[in-house]
DNA sequence: TTCGAATGTGGAGAACTCGTGAAGACATCA
DNA sequence: TGATGTCTTCACGAGTTCTCCACATTCGAA
């Protein structure tokens, strides 16, 4: 049974959403706020996240954001706006779906199934990026090395994904810490060496002579292309 | 020097803005209104825009909508107002960033800082200059002589970045300074020769009769163009 | 050709860059 | 709350690059 995560802070249309999902055949666990839906998310594990844009304290937005730094749950969005914009948004933030408020909870349940069928799909065929030994599954944010599965922090994860989507590319730390980060301001750029030594650690043979992130002396680093 | 265009009708905050940029290094336009702002960009062609919403008169949608018809110049918005419509709207429209009000002036130059580097960066992508044997790749920061490779410093390639750029085109020390340090102040302009020097024993066939960095006896330096 | 100024060059030390371990800040989870 | 893990920041050492000087060479103008 598949059991889905409804972020709602109005308690009419959170009970509305749930009977329907219940009858639907699906198992519902409610959160009303930013962080209890991020806290039940990664207790529970749901299968898919209903999440509203309008909720108090700390927004959709931040709440999608900090979901995708460790998880690739398929998220829908629940919008008061009726702007064919918001789809655009969605898929930037890495939203799934998009329904507007006025919804008939009967579409709300279509797009549900329709995410959670593709979700499956993209399941074995997801988006991976290979480079020498390195695979990165990114919809599973996994990575491993000559086979062998590394487990990485989020941040290591990012950095390592930006620098491997191009390798020869150089980059500099202003731009892997807007990888990290987002937008950086009043930050020590060197906190990306920290991130790059125990990167290094995980994934290379010798870190003391790293061939897969490569250290481009008063520049930055680079991904190897060798 | 990066030039930004600031559309803002109240003095007090345009004043406030311009100062901290030009703090930060970069050159400032200025307009209060929506149509100064259209032709001072057409003008001018600043690196970007930093836009106030707010406008008296065509609103900021307009000027964006109008600008973004014949330019793919980086806007950043200035809202006084949080709510997500206009954050939608704004993104719809074409916006690369938006800044809400209060804001910190600090925080609008790491994000203008930021947005400036993903344009270089999206710009950049497989950006390569040719010029006789040699080849420069911006990107990967990659110089061969010939299909070989050779290892310059950062400042060997900054400098000769500049120069391959524009064959024939005839650049100071005082230029060639900047283009290595960003802004040269109170610094040895002949430090310039020995970088010069040391890229001339790696790119020249015969150091002592340079024939692609060549000297212009009384003014400076050129990429030759012949 | 001669002279003064501009440029080339080797090299020493200053200045910078990077890797690293460690400490504290911060967030998360039970 | 305490236990755990992650992230940021700092300071030091090792290595690299840059700056700057002194002197040699070349250039351009008379």
């Amino acid at each position: 049974m598949k059991r889905v995560l409804v972020v709602e802070d109005e308690i009419k249309i959170a009970r509305l959403v749930r009977d329907y999902l219940n009858q639907a055949g699906f198992e519902v666990l409610e959160a009303a706020d930013g962080p209890s839906a991020l806290s039940l998310a990664r207790a529970e594990r749901p299968d898919m996240i209903v999440l509203d844009l309008g909720l108090p304290g700390m927004d959709g937005f931040d709440v999608t954001r900090r979901l995708r730094a460790t998880s690739s749950v398929p998220i829908i969005m629940l919008t008061a706006r009726s702007e064919e914009t918001d789809r655009i948004v969605g898929l930037e933030l890495g939203a799934d779906d998009y329904v507007t408020k006025p919804f008939s909870p009967k579409e709300l349940v279509a797009r549900i199934r329709a995410v959670l069928r593709r979700a499956e799909a993209t399941l074995g065929g997801g988006e991976v990026v290979r480079s020498g030994p390195l695979e990165i599954d990114i919809p599973k944010r996994r990575v491993t090395v000559d086979g062998a599965e590394v487990e990485l922090t989020a941040s290591e994860f990012d950095l390592l994904l930006v620098l491997a989507r191009q390798p020869g590319r150089i980059y500099t730390r202003a731009q892997l810490l807007d990888a990290v980060r987002g937008v950086s301001f009043e930050s020590y750029e060197r906190s990306v060496d920290a991130h790059i030594k125990n990167l290094r650690r995980k994934i290379e043979a010798d870190p003391k002579r790293p061939e897969l992130v490569v250290t481009v002396y008063g520049v930055g680093y680079k991904f190897s292309d060798a």
